[in-house]
RNA sequence: GUGGGUAUAGCUCAGUUGGUUAGAGUGCCUGGUUGUGGCCCAGGAGGUCGUGGGUUCAAAUCCCACUACUCACCCCA
């Protein structure tokens, strides 16, 4: 049993599992250049006000979920449960909202932390990559984002992902729809669970989504956010959903999709996989048209979406997904005796200049023992040297998928044109 | 915060109705070559049986508590 361990709800990438997360985030770059987002880099804490504020002070992630402590300067520091608050607050404390618009930004292995209890596909400490789109009210600004993601996902070989979309309305239209609902739940009260009667006042939206059956079978019965969007709204989801149509992304419209954070307008969008267990959401996100002007700013609509990597992850193993593991060596050079060893040392220095990746023997192992960890570790080629090397300057060299074998001069201009 | 499951070697796991030095596979090290990987064979190292208490002549095994891990609720990435 270690003496340590890693906090709950945090996981270690091991160095033999780095590669995978380093396939990911060359993917994602290469994808999110295309669109023209620039990657953004924001503080892993923030003040415990900025969330307040931001993801709303009603919603579970606020009120149980966050790390949140007193610095030694007595200031209440919180350590970011979800990426767009920071990011709002960066750009209207650099006054990013002064550019042209928009201001297209994106974040990458953006560490998250929310204090709940781990189970398949959720962690104490995730790891988030996100976009968000400022200064565009316009439907494309919306049907970008779903896009990156969706070309992420598409890109990877994901499959079992369902896109699920709704418009939650904006402030002409959504009180309106909390009355008819705050109404309708009022006549349902005692048939709703106790958490629900408090939604009932605080949060409404929340009901809909509630997983008691008796809950749900009142929310089934309740007004659609859809029946009371206001023209405006309307038209700008039929508008997203026409972009969507025409790029041929599938999604599915669903009226209860409401998400748990306060910020929302209009559009909300989460993409789903059947094959993670029950925690389903890979990526979540949508509009947030007052956000900026919440966090101090000047009005800026936004949208965006946050995607959890670790689940990413999990996605492409349990759908049997393979991600390359890159070469790790070329060549493996196996010296016998002093001068040998300390030869083989100067030559991997040389061949490492020359960019080639060359490991030696570092712990004094035997010629057999050398070739089974040269095999082990992946090298691609092998090289021995030992006295009758030394002495003529010559050396073989074994390519390990075939054992064929091949001479070159000992130096590293020779060495390098076998190993290619 | 609530509920279920699990805890034995680095890893994956056996371990009989409670019985003497706790096993397998795999990984690691060594040997079978005097200077050559994969397959095969032989040997070796490696375990406070999660922790603490209890029952018993005797506990990995039965009982209790705790902790950790895990799955689900809740919530979400």
């Amino acid at each position: 049993m270690a003496a340590f361990k890693a906090p709950k709800g945090t996981k270690d990438v091991l160095p033999e599992q780095s590669y995978q997360w380093q396939f990911l985030e060359a993917r994602i770059r290469e994808i999110v250049k295309k669109y023209g987002f620039l990657e953004a880099r924001t503080p892993v804490i923030e003040h415990t006000e900025l969330f307040l504020r931001g993801v709303g002070e009603t919603t579970d992630i606020v009120q149980k979920e966050m790390y949140t402590f007193l610095d030694k300067g007595e200031r209440s520091i919180t350590l970011k449960p979800e990426g767009t608050a920071g990011i709002v607050r960066m750009f209207v404390e650099n006054n990013l909202f002064a550019d042209a618009q928009p201001t297209k930004m994106y974040y990458l292995y953006s560490p998250t932390f929310r204090y709940e209890r781990p189970q398949a596909g959720r962690l104490r400490e995730h790891h988030q990559f996100g976009v968000e789109f400022f200064g565009s009210s316009k439907p494309t600004a919306d049907a970008e984002c779903i896009a990156v993601a969706s070309e992420l996902l598409t890109s990877l070989g994901c499959d079992g992902l369902t896109v699920r979309l709704n418009s939650i309305g904006c402030p002409a239209c959504r009180p309106h729809y909390h009355e008819a609902l705050k109404a309708y739940l009022r006549e349902h009260y005692d048939g709703l669970c106790e958490t629900c009667k408090v939604r009932l006042e605080t949060n409404p939206l929340r009901v809909l989504d509630c997983k008691v059956p008796s809950c749900q079978e009142i929310a089934n019965g309740a007004p659609a956010i859809g029946d009371h969007l206001c023209g405006e709204c309307r038209e700008h989801q039929a508008a997203l959903l026409e972009l969507l149509d025409g790029m041929g992304i599938r999604y599915e419209i669903d009226p209860r999709l409401v998400r748990g954070l306060d910020y929302y307008t209009k559009t909300v969008f989460e993409i789903t996989s059947e094959n993670i267990g029950s925690q389903s959401a890979v990526c979540g996100g949508g509009r947030y048209d007052g956000l900026v002007e919440e966090i101090g700013g000047p009005h800026t609509p936004g949208v965006g979406f946050g995607l959890g990597m670790e689940r990413l992850l999990l996605v492409l193993e349990n759908t049997g997904m393979q991600i390359e593991k890159p070469v790790r060596y070329d060549l493996y050079i196996v010296s016998m005796g002093q001068e040998a060893e300390k030869r083989a040392f100067l030559l991997a220095s040389e061949l490492r200049k020359s960019g080639a990746k060359v490991e030696i023997d570092h712990v004094g192992r035997s010629v057999k023992a050398q070739m089974k960890y040269a095999d082990k570790i992946g090298a691609r080629h092998v090289l021995v040297l030992g006295g009758d090397e030394l002495a003529n300057g010559e050396a073989k060299i074994k390519r390990m998928s075939d054992g064929t074998e091949t001479n070159t001069a000992l130096n590293a201009e020779h060495i390098l044109k076998n190993i290619v």
